[in-house]
RNA sequence: GGCUGGGUAGCUCAGCUGGUGAGAGCGCACGACUCAUAAUCGUGAGGUCGAGGGUUCGAUCCCCUCCCCAGCUACCA
């Protein structure tokens, strides 16, 4: 059984889940549920990124010790992702014990291969950073951060030239390797976007970064000693980076988890950590790299952008409460190319959730099982499908599957498109074929058959398809279909027979509100 | 400022290395049907392809300039 090993970025634990999150764990959950009925053994890693400044900041203003802030933030984000069903395998959190002493192991195995280099080539090396700080943001500022000289957040005061010394990292020496990598696989970053700005990136060259912060104690502490005895703290991204390295560490280590790991999913804004500092990491430690990093898109809300502190927010308990989650997961994916940014509105949600679930699939699966409850007692009649739309099913199919782990891989957006048509083209079908006319004449019973075995073999096709979007939803319809078992398990790469099924008509799998949601 | 993307019908987006009349879904208008969640099916209206130059027999697709949006620009993650 071929294994998926899937990432998604660890959080970083200054504040409440929110949208951009969300977005990110449902794309990435829906390719695993994907891989998961694709045969793969998938396994799945998230987490939370819960060292460095800001949160002893906030945990300090908040006047808990930042150990119990993080605790409390994990659980706010793990109650999020259970309640959005993100199938997540493993949980990390970067102050767990067991990720501590793995992050010390990566930066020892690094010293170990540095101590066979000449001086000027090692790895790390210590150097002085002189920059200008602003005691304000306790940080260094530099470039469009600073105006007249003084640091945008805190214009009351003044920027102090502040030098200190840390543990660097030879960042630089990697240029010609990264480049050598990206020249050999170039799918190794996607989509191709943002690799061109990493090609570019490593074009002018890298510079060092520096591996251990002065400043803060809030991490792992940086396992050896500078020249002058100071102890000091791990620079976050040597801390948060090796989270996927450092998982198989935790108990309960399966083989399916083991590194490297087939996929980064991350954000567009932290390429360069995972396309070049990361892979720079694991090539001083002599260990194998991911496989592939894929950097998505961003959605703002209502056209402005999304950040906490423009105030934009969107809780997103109101957003999977209008029509529930697996439409909330559903509308972000459809709407949202995965290799693009998107918008959020209210007036978008329901136009997707009114057009494409509830008129287009819900009221397919309404009209499809009345039909057989009426002219067939409800049991579907034996025999195959119809060949001709059957033969445009299995189309789409294979261009949804080429969307998620074919050429087009990682477009769930693509996949969810390819589906609808199969949905859209159903509908033509009925219309086209009239079983309700078909009906009335029993000279055209085993016409009629045809047309109900074919409409829902159409829907349990969707049904198992659509699974990875809309886990719940997609039960309920398989369970009416007379669909044995769980959904979320039906492999996808064989087809499914349902000469025999007894449906059963339900509620309605979509239903449209009473009165039209209030826009905000 | 620099780098990399994007700016195509009201909305979300397709448009491969330039070439017969620029497409899809949604929304809208009209028609058809009744199995169905007033759903569905069909037809249609709608676009100076961000702006201005240029190359070419011919450009949405190439070049230049400008405007707008996003990410990065090396230590906030």
């Amino acid at each position: 059984m071929p294994r998926f090993f899937l990432t998604t970025a660890i959080d970083y634990a200054n504040g409440e889940p929110h949208l951009g999150h969300a977005l990110e764990k449902i794309g990435a959950d829906t390719m695993a549920r994907f891989h998961r009925q694709f045969g793969y053994d998938v396994h799945l890693l998230i987490g939370m990124d819960e060292h460095g400044q800001k949160v002893a900041q906030t945990a300090e203003q908040q006047g808990v010790p930042p150990q119990q802030f993080v605790d409390d933030i994990a659980v706010q984000f793990q109650a999020m992702w259970k309640l959005l069903g993100i199938s997540y395998d493993q949980f990390i959190r970067t102050t767990a014990p067991e990720h501590k002493a793995a992050v010390t192991r990566l930066i020892e195995q690094i010293f170990a291969a540095d101590a066979a280099l000449p001086d000027g080539r090692r790895n790390f090396y210590e150097r002085s950073y002189t920059g200008m700080y602003c005691v304000g943001c306790e940080s260094f500022k530099q470039g469009a951060d600073i105006v007249d000289g003084k640091c945008t957040v805190h214009p009351t005061r003044t920027l102090e030239e502040v030098t200190e010394h840390n543990w660097f990292f030879r960042l630089s020496a990697y240029t010609a390797p990264l480049k050598a990598l990206f020249a050999a696989n170039p799918g190794f970053l996607e989509p191709e976007s943002r690799r061109n700005e990493i090609l570019q990136l490593l074009e002018q060259g890298l510079d060092d970064i520096s591996a251990s912060r002065s400043r803060f104690d809030w991490g792992v502490p940086f396992p050896r000693p500078l020249s002058n005895g100071d102890v000091q703290t791990t620079y976050v991204w040597f801390d948060a980076l090796p989270n996927y390295w450092t998982a198989r560490c935790f108990p309960g280590f399966s083989e399916k988890a083991a590194w490297p790991a087939d996929l980064h999913v991350i954000g567009k804004d932290i390429t360069r950590f995972h396309a070049v500092i990361w892979p720079a990491m694991l090539m001083a430690a002599g260990e194998p790299l991911p496989a592939q990093v894929w950097a998505h898109g961003f959605i703002s809300l209502g056209g402005e952008r999304f950040s906490k502190s423009a105030g934009v927010k969107l809780a997103l308990a109101e957003a999977i409460d209008r029509y529930g989650v697996d439409a909330f997961r559903y509308y972000l994916l459809r709407d949202v190319p995965f290799d693009g940014d998107g918008n959020f509105s209210w007036e978008r949600f329901e136009e997707v959730y009114n057009s494409d679930l509830a008129n287009t699939l819900g009221n397919l699966g309404s009209r499809s099982i009345a039909m057989i409850e009426k002219y067939r007692a409800g049991v579907v009649p034996s025999g195959a499908p119809e060949e001709a739309l059957f033969t445009a099913h299995r189309d789409a199919l294979a261009l949804a599957r080429a969307a998620v782990d074919g050429a087009r891989r990682h477009r769930p957006h693509e996949a969810i498109a390819a589906l609808m048509d199969i949905a859209r083209r159903t509908n033509e079908y009925i219309q086209r074929t009239q079983p309700w006319v078909l009906a009335k004449d029993p000279a055209n019973a085993a016409a009629l058959d045809e047309v109900l075995r074919t409409l829902t073999a159409s829907l349990a096709h969707l049904a198992a398809w659509l699974a990875p979007v809309m886990p719940h939803k997609m039960q309920a319809l398989w369970a009416q279909l007379g669909g044995s078992g769980d959904v979320t398990t039906v492999r996808l790469d064989h087809a499914i027979d349902v000469s025999g099924w007894k449906v059963t008509k339900g509620v309605p799998l979509f239903p449209k509100p009473e009165t039209p949601p209030a826009a905000t």
